[in-house]
DNA sequence: CATAGTATTGGAACGTCGTTCCAATCATGT
DNA sequence: ACATGATTGGAACGACGTTCCAATACTATG
């Protein structure tokens, strides 16, 4: 169903619901129950079809290290470019577009060398980073409807953060100004990097 | 609103309607409104209810990589006790019931030694961390209703990874025995070790 | 104590959503 | 040609969040 992820992506999650579908199509509700069987199948349908073409741009030759960074960044980026995606893999996260993901992930720490017995932990805190902040972007995109600026909506929170009494609250009203100035995709990678860190001291 | 959370806790996240609100207090919907401008807020509230008990029960003096645990499992565990706290936390992570959180984990980061440039994305990477976990422990009480067996639940799922082809999903596949058997407490503890051992080669 | 003014209540009503249902239409094999 | 099953379009249902407002309770003042 390409007509859904359109409305999706123009007009956002909100925005799909079966009688505008059925608008666009210029047919009535009740066709669409034939091709599926509620609104979850339509989302989880819709989400894979971005995830596939996400993971199939991901190169396969690369170093485990590089590779896993590319598998996150592919599905980082896929999620900014569509954040109902977010969503959705989060609410559904053992749908079957997700077994690339998690295949992607776990090959490759068999290639980096981790111990059997290390390796799901390892595998576990990756993706649920990863979905963690799959969701996140997905809410802040709720949160700020595209008309909005994202940097007034951070400052916003910012500036609530540095009002708050620095006895109480040191870090958090620190850490406001880079809060204000932070790249979300490089953040993202950080963390990423982050983690590969604490699995090399686990090899 | 104890109400409120005595339906989330006993009925779960779609249970609690301003129609049933207003049945178990006798009431009127409309007299809701008087007090919460919507459901949203209706939902913060009740979120915000539960983590300010769970994070008063946090001991404050041990060292800071046990204050990070402490914390993390705190909210790992009234989480789990209330599957819907985590889907709201996760919708909404600016809400002040966070900031506490947020505090708490990045303070340790300052006594723990953390250099300024990285203490951003330390703290980043935990707290998403977390939020995925916790959006997953929602989502998960949300695809298996509390009144069937989790453990079938998640036999199920490593049945569908057992039946994938071997050649193609190596990781995956033989993963899924470790998946029937694992504790997801456990595992949770596991990824924030991991992710501290990340932070002390940044130290 | 009486009364004006405000805070709060209870429940009817509105519009939207997911979903169901079914008569009408289309397609295909004989 | 026609019978059978696949597919369509749209009306109808019940539940939800929200709004609205007359009715009631409360409180301060004369």
């Amino acid at each position: 169903m390409k007509a859904a992820v359109e409305i999706l992506d123009s007009d956002g999650e909100s925005a799909l619901t079966f009688r505008a579908l059925a608008a666009r199509l210029a047919t009535g509700s009740g066709a669409i129950y034939w091709h599926v069987a509620d609104k979850n199948e339509l989302l989880a349908a819709a989400a894979s079809d971005v995830i596939a073409r996400a993971m199939s741009g991901v190169v396969n030759g690369a170093q485990p290290r590089e590779a896993i960074r590319a598998i996150a960044l592919g599905v980082f980026d896929a999620i900014d470019a569509h954040p109902w995606v977010g969503a959705q893999l989060f609410r559904e996260p053992w749908q079957p577009a997700m077994v690339q993901i998690f295949e992607g992930i776990g090959g490759r720490l068999l290639t980096l060398g981790v111990p059997e017995p290390a390796q799901f932990d390892c595998w576990s805190a990756l993706v649920n980073y990863i979905l963690g902040v799959a969701g996140q972007n997905a809410a802040n995109a709720r949160l700020v409807p595209s008309g909005t600026d994202r940097t007034a909506f951070l400052a916003a929170v910012a500036a609530r953060w540095e009002q708050l009494d620095p006895a109480e609250y040191p870090f958090v009203h620190q850490v406001a100004t880079q809060l204000r100035e932070h790249d979300d995709r490089e953040q993202f990678l950080a963390g990423i990097d982050l983690i590969l860190a604490g699995i090399a001291t686990v090899r």
